[in-house]
RNA sequence: GCGCCUGUAGCUCAGUUGGAUUAGAGCGGUGGCCUUCGAAGCCAUAGGUCGGGCGUUCGAGUCGCCCCAGGCGCGCCA
């Protein structure tokens, strides 16, 4: 609707610059329309004549009628314009208008929102990416919920999407990782293990030592650390893909940082940076500015190979290249974007989104996880103990950017009163009303309607605001998908609830006159049609009881 | 010390690329609403110097600078 309106607007400034009505050397690039808070304001409103009225030598009053002057009447779309507040021009939706889309909502079904303005182009997501040398806590569970809807929502637009995990499995942390387990399984044997200053040391570990010595009894004495590193990683990795299946997230692609080294990208990439002579050598490692890329022993950094992952994804020609990293590391990115700048990579392709971690606490007591010492609360836990819906709600209920802390007693307690009841509550009861008119009318779930004269009818205000707000769905899609803020869907899904709610309590859908109720099947079908919409993007599988 | 993030009602947070003389929602408080489609709901009411200051602008919760408070990062870890 907004670009509707922002084409109606610019076609109307073009006129007034051709008749030199308006003098303007350049024509502004974007006409921004705002939905006002106030209703008397309209349902959508433009500020332009404001910015343009000093560059005309004009009053924004004299701009607002000098645009007003060129709209031409349109189709059907808007019912009035106003000037008012000194230049600001207001449009009222028509009512004609809103019945139709009940219409298109009605016949498109789940597809309403689908648009096609990403135009297929390709955008990788990587998102959720963790070392696998322990399960999935809850604090990584956050950048796997943000990246995962973010993903539907674009898809939703039309870009066609690529959700990537990139596996940390070689490095310091997986040898630890490989010698805390060798350590572990010496003991269960009976034989001492040397002293491992900060191994691992979660009950994960020693579940993977008891079933090393299911499986091969005393012959793994004589393997050395990397055979239990490989042990370690590929059990870890099952459980991480299972915990992510089972929570709803899906990956496209699994990429192992150990096949970059195979396939010689990480060597390459070093030598290209060499090449280009942006790397120095100093106390035997080799450096790009202040980070360290080849260490002195010869091994690469993490640092290097991830310029090599990147670098490969610059190769597979995205149109965008989306990072969900967690805030700690958020040092990483500009020296990341800097290395890959210098070997000709367009960084505005790059976009990190940086999720502040999960504080989490027990009844008010802050809980210190540390997956190394294994104190961590897992999503496995968190799931089983409130729900993964729940989660995934909680998670997407602040911006990325907002420290979320997560009261394991009080998400328990307050799981009667979590705002995604109140959403599920609401597809609920008008799934109630469907099985109530089911046995007094015959009447099929999904209500048809061919002429938009037959809505009509509806003109109770709580009516017409929940056409408004359903017609302004697939705009708010738009909004979230550009914006990168997959947050906003629950505050939108919030208010079209507490819309349904209050026309619920005021209004009977089914009642003697025939017409009206029809009506309003098809108004609360919609209003069903895209909660569900909203919740499937979410993950959340939507409920027909509670 | 340097860098990133945050600071809005008692609590948890919204606030649309700066917009309209009354800054919103949930929880909690107070008072109402079930003979009728699910009361996990609705309505009313109380509660705020938008951390503080200066500035930019026709216009600032939103942008800039300084200060205060909290979180995180600053490794030849990932």
């Amino acid at each position: 609707m907004k670009g509707k309106l922002s084409q109606i607007i610019e076609e109307s400034l073009k006129k007034a610059i051709s008749v030199r009505e308006l003098q303007l050397d350049k024509f502004p690039f974007s006409v921004i329309i705002e939905k006002p808070k106030d209703k008397v304001h309209g349902d959508l409103s433009v500020s332009i004549a404001f910015s343009l009225a000093e560059k005309c030598k004009k009053s924004p009053l004299e701009v607002a009628s000098i645009i007003y002057k060129h709209l031409k009447p349109e189709t059907g779309f808007i019912e009035k314009v106003e000037i008012a507040g000194g230049g600001f021009l207001n449009f009222f939706i028509s009512k004609t208008y809103l019945c139709k889309s009940m219409i298109e909502i009605t016949r498109k079904g789940n597809k309403f929102g689908h648009s096609n303005t990403g135009g297929g182009k390709r955008i990788q997501v990587e998102f959720a990416s963790v070392g696998p040398t322990g399960p999935v806590h809850i604090g990584h569970s956050r950048g796997a919920v943000i990246g995962d809807v973010l993903a539907n929502i674009l898809e939703e637009v039309g870009y066609r999407v690529t959700r990537e995990y990139y596996i940390n499995d070689v490095g310091t942390q997986i040898e630890i990782l490989g010698k805390s387990l060798m350590a572990r399984y010496e003991e269960i044997l009976g034989k001492k293990p040397e002293v491992l200053e900060g191994g691992y040391e979660g009950q994960y570990i020693s579940n993977l030592a008891i079933k090393l010595k299911e499986k091969y009894g005393e012959g793994c004495l004589s393997k050395d650390v990397s055979f239990f590193s490989c042990f370690a990683v590929n059990e870890i990795l099952v459980g991480i893909k299972k915990d992510f299946e089972d929570f709803g997230v899906r990956f496209d692609k699994w990429v192992n940082e150990s096949e970059l080294y195979h396939r010689g990208e990480v060597k390459n990439t070093i030598e290209l940076l060499k090449k280009k002579g942006w790397t120095t050598l100093e106390n035997g490692a080799l450096w790009f500015a202040d980070d360290v890329l080849v260490r002195s022993s010869g091994v690469p950094t993490y640092f290097a190979s991830d310029i090599a992952y990147h670098l490969g994804k610059y190769k597979r020609k995205f149109y965008c290249i989306i990072d969900i990293w967690g805030q700690d590391h958020h040092g990483h990115v500009s020296r990341l974007g800097n290395a890959l700048k210098v070997i000709g990579c367009d960084v505005n392709k790059l976009e990190v989104i940086l999720y502040q971690l999960v504080s989490l606490s027990r009844r008010g007591e802050p809980v210190k996880m540390s997956t190394r010492k294994g104190e961590f609360i897992t999503l496995r836990e968190v799931m089983d103990e409130v729900g993964r819906d729940s989660i995934r709600f909680f998670f997407l209920m602040r911006k990325s950017s907002s420290h979320l802390n997560f009261d394991l007693e009080l998400a328990k307690a307050q799981s009667l009163e979590n705002p995604i009841y109140y959403v599920q509550y609401a597809h609920a009861r008008i799934f109630s009303i469907f099985r109530e008119a089911k046995k007094q009318f015959k009447i099929k779930n999904s209500p048809t309607i061919n002429d938009w004269r037959e809505l009509e009818i509806l003109n109770e205000e709580v009516e017409i605001d929940i056409m408004k707000k359903l017609a302004f769905f697939p705009d708010e899609i738009a909004k979230i998908a550009l914006a990168r803020e997959p947050q906003g869907l629950t505050v939108y899904l919030q208010e079209l609830a507490a819309l349904f709610h209050r026309f619920y309590t005021e209004h009977r859908v089914i009642s003697n006159n025939l017409n009206l109720t029809h009506a309003r099947f098809v108004l609360i079908n919609s209003v069903q049609i895209v909660l569900a919409k909203g919740l499937r993007l979410m993950g959340i599988e939507p409920r027909k009881r509670m």
